[in-house]
DNA sequence: TCTGGCACTCTAACGCCGGGAGTGCCGGAA
DNA sequence: TTCCGGCACTCCCGGCGTTAGAGTGCCAGA
């Protein structure tokens, strides 16, 4: 593409971003940027819109960027400006440092991308579900129930509260406890309950309850489970572009679903690592064309995994909302790897 | 208040209840349930608007019965259907049962509420923090850590990652948990806080950063928190009532800042039990007059308590959602007290 | 005490019109 | 060849007046 499409083009979407209407030839000329006439403009424009790059809602209400447009934008016109990090990070890394907890954290990354955006900010994690058992205990927690604690080959800690055999005392529950050891630790679930089931018809221990119990829990563990944070969705509401109660009604659906949201969380799963936006269609949840998301993914310990980003409006300033996102995604990369 | 006047108040707010528009007297009068003409009618209308039952938006708009003319028919012309809540009870139960958890639980019956409903469902939940610790045990995870199992008073668990003395064998562990626990256990945070800092200085164990991370831990413990789960906000949209972006918008805020509907709920859970109802303006959400929200409270084991409910528009169907929201929290109280 | 009738009021919907914004194209200038 | 000024054209948007419809209040008669 010529160098003055590029520079038309850059304007056009410049000029749109921050209102978000369509922009006509004599607002670009009259802003001085260009040093052309709008008579000039114009017919780059035209034939920008001949190449997709542009579009107009009807004759006479100027152009605005179509999704390619914004995508060459974003690809090869925009300059990432680095050293608005600084503070950035600074801020980010204020807000996120002290956070209490896994979920908190998260909880926290959610609304700092709220915050910083002013858009809807989004964190998903995916917690693995371990494969082996590394450690099994048996704590006293009254006379009649005993919990048992399972330490997961991910370092995910299970608790299980249990029927406690009949007249045990503690020095009892600690043999059985060794024994459960050897038996189980090391083994995978289907390890367990062969063995579990095994055990409880050779009966060679007089504690068929607790193996019952423990069988029970093997059958059904709290599996590692997906869980997603969204705040904010109240600011995108103030965009003049959601005065259409359609619109709100699909973005609010898609947020509380989360099915089609998903979709777009696994793309960026699969790859490798970077900021990626998914421009109006692209992302190809209904009726949002004029919704655009920026993802990121985050990587913790070993047995979590997750991405995160923000919904906004088709005319975000991803120049500014790319780094943000960036930013909190290696923060909470970072934090997670130090914790747990 | 006369039978008739009663009766003429009964018919516009069910007539209000359906179509959300104002009623006129013909509207009423060709229903026939009355056998009145509409002049008679009109007469009745005319003095419960004096009495701040009615009002008419403008001049040629029928009445809209006032938020004490809604108030004054749920709390006496209503006739809750108590034959519904057969069928009711078993779609919920079935709904609720099984599910694997506390807060999948909670969740679930958000969801229930608002799929029965088709507004939006909310679950309140507050866990009390514990006050004493029952029981310490440590559970060797690796070469390096170890992991502190803590069951407090309420029942629940607490699980601590903390670094393993040099060199301690399993026994070695085990007999340093009896003494924790010979220490501990009874003992309220601060006492913990006290002993284990004496201990510490007296030296008499040799396992000063066990007992470092143990303080740690004793000075931020993950304590009780509170927690609320909200769904279905996408359906309420469907309502023509919220056509206005406004409304929206302060749904939203006030669904996401939870502040405001905080103070609902301390209202509720200082009432003694069953169902109660915020109409319109009485709720005090500010810009959210055409909102009503139904609560009640639910009771799990000891420690968790909690209030669920819906947010739905002012004209809703109060005799078909108050069963819903009272079987909800039944069942849900039912549900948390067998469990745990 | 109820009812039919009548005059009155207010809104929502519709069609119309003019101003404004922007375009495409053409012919002339650098 | 490239750029620019000008002109005719198109389309949207907001304001205006009109009208149909719905509902009311009140009065007089059964």
């Amino acid at each position: 593409m010529k160098d003055r499409h590029e520079h038309i083009l850059g304007e056009v979407v410049r000029a749109y971003l921050g209102t978000g209407q369509p922009v006509g030839s004599r607002k670009l000329a009259d802003q001085g940027e260009l040093g052309l006439s709008p008579a000039s403009i114009r017919n780059v424009m035209a034939e920008l819109e001949r190449q997709g790059m542009l579009a107009s809602p009807h004759t006479s209400a100027g152009r605005v960027p179509t999704d390619t447009g914004l995508r060459y934008f974003v690809d090869t016109l925009m300059a990432v400006d680095s050293n608005i990090n600084q503070t950035l990070e600074q801020k980010v890394a204020g807000h996120l440092s002290d956070a209490p907890g896994r979920n908190a954290l998260l909880k926290r990354a959610t609304d700092e991308l709220a915050s910083l955006t002013h858009f809807a900010g989004m964190v998903w994690v995916r917690e693995q579900g371990f494969d082996r058992i590394n450690r099994i205990e048996l704590v006293p927690v009254s006379s009649e129930k005993v919990l048992a604690v399972i330490v997961t080959d991910v370092g995910e800690v299970q608790n299980r509260l249990i029927a406690r055999p009949e007249e045990s005392s503690e020095a009892q529950l600690h043999e059985i406890s060794q024994r459960l050891n050897e038996l189980l630790s090391g083994c995978n679930l289907e390890e367990v309950r062969v063995r579990l089931q095994h055990e409880m018809d050779s009966d060679r221990l007089k504690v068929r309850h607790l193996l019952e119990d423990l069988k029970r829990w093997a059958d059904a563990p709290t599996e590692g489970q997906s869980d997603m944070f969204v705040s904010g969705q109240g600011q995108l509401l103030e965009m003049p572009e959601f005065a259409v109660v359609d619109t709100i009604r699909s973005l609010m659906t898609a947020i509380e679903e989360k099915e089609q949201l998903l979709h777009l969380v696994k793309q960026v799963e699969s790859e490798e690592s970077g900021v990626k936006v998914f421009i109006g269609s692209e992302h190809a949840l209904v009726n949002m064309e004029q919704i655009s998301v920026v993802l990121s993914r985050y990587e913790g310990p070993s047995n979590i995994v997750g991405t995160l980003g923000v919904i906004g409006p088709r005319r975000m300033h991803y120049e500014r909302v790319m780094p943000i996102v960036d930013c909190t995604a290696k923060w909470v990369s970072k934090m997670l790897g130090g914790k747990l």
